[in-house]
DNA sequence: CCGAGTATCTCGCTGAACGAGATAATAGGC
DNA sequence: GCCTATTATCTCGTTCAGCGAGATACTCGG
C-alpha cells in the first residue's frame, strides 16, 4: 500500500476550509441575529434565483433542500420574514403554493459579507492556468459527487 | 472589470462540495444518534490525536474548538461518554482538569463510514501531477486562511 | 494556609426542529 | 358540477441543544 501523505494533506486542508467557510457563516449569521438554518436558506434562495432555471421557491421545495419538514420549514420563513429578508407571495397559478422571494436588501447584506472572501478567492484562481484550473475544478467536482452519492 | 465566469464557477463547485460534505457528516451523526455538533467533537478529537502536537484534549480546549461555553461542552461529553464514544478521565497533575479521551471504536466507526470517501479523494488526487497537486494545494490553503482571518 | 484564579459542572431558560394533525386549495373520476 | 384523494402550508405541543449565571473543586503564589 502506497503512503498516500501528501494526498492525505489535502483531504485536511479540504476539511479545514469547510471548517473554517462553515465559521464564516456562523459569524455572518450571529451578527445579523440569524440561525445558520435562516443563513443557508438565504443561499439556496440565491442559488435558486441565479441558476434561474426556477427562480420561483416555494416553501415546501425550501424545506426540502434544507432537510426541514414542515413545521421547520414554516418557522425559518417566518423568521426571516420577521427580518425582511424575505416575503411570503401567494402563487396565483396554484394558491396552494406559498412563493418565498428574496428582498432586495438581503441580497446586498450577503454580497457586503461575502463579498471579500469571493473577490479573495477568485484572486486566487486568475493566478493559475487553464491546465491548474481544470485541476481544482475537476477535484472539487469528484469530491462533491463522492460526497453526494454517498447516501445509500 | 473583467468577467469572472470561470473563476465563479469554481467558487460555486467549492460552496456545493462544502454543502454535500456537510450534509454526508449529518447523515453520519443522524444514523448513529448523534447531533451534527457531537460528530465535530470527535473529528477535534481525532485531529487533536493524530497531530499529536497536544495530544490530550481537555473539555475546555474541546469547547473553545466547538465554539460552546461550559455548559454546551458538559452537555457534548455527556453524550458522547453516555454512547461509549469518550471517557472523561482526571488530569492527576492537575486535578481541575478533565482530559477528554476517544474510544478506539468510536475512531473506527469514523473511519468505516467516512474511510470511503476520503479514499475516493485520494484516487482522485492520484491522477493530477505535482504542479496541479500545488495548484489544489494552494487554492484551498488560500481560501481557509481567508475564511479563518476574516474575524473581525 | 489563605485568597485569587482556573476548570468543570449544575440549574433554569430560550428557542430550533420534530411529529401529528388541522386547514386550504387543486385535480380527476363519475 | 360535485365528491374524494392529493398536495401545500400552517398550528400545536413537545423535545432537546446551547446559553447565562452561579456553584463546586482544585491549584498556586504570597
Amino acid at each position: 500500500m502506497p503512503d498516500h501523505e501528501r494526498e492525505m494533506e489535502i483531504v485536511h486542508l479540504l476539511r479545514a476550509a469547510t471548517v473554517e467557510l462553515g465559521l464564516h457563516s456562523a459569524r455572518f449569521a450571529s451578527r445579523n441575529g440569524m440561525h445558520p438554518t435562516d443563513v443557508r436558506a438565504l443561499i439556496a434562495l440565491m442559488d435558486a434565483s441565479r441558476s434561474g432555471s426556477d427562480a420561483e421557491m416555494t416553501a415546501g421545495r425550501l424545506g426540502a433542500l434544507l432537510g426541514l419538514n414542515s413545521a421547520g420549514t414554516t418557522a425559518v420563513v417566518d423568521r426571516l420574514e420577521r427580518l425582511g429578508h424575505v416575503r411570503r407571495v401567494r402563487d396565483e397559478r396554484d394558491r396552494r403554493r406559498v412563493l418565498v422571494e428574496i428582498d432586495e436588501r438581503a441580497v446586498e447584506l450577503g454580497w457586503a459579507f461575502f463579498g471579500p472572501l469571493i473577490g479573495r478567492a477568485v484572486e486566487l484562481l486568475e493566478g493559475y492556468d487553464e491546465r491548474e484550473l481544470a485541476a481544482i475544478r475537476g477535484f472539487l467536482t469528484g469530491v462533491r459527487d463522492a460526497a453526494a452519492g454517498a447516501n445509500r
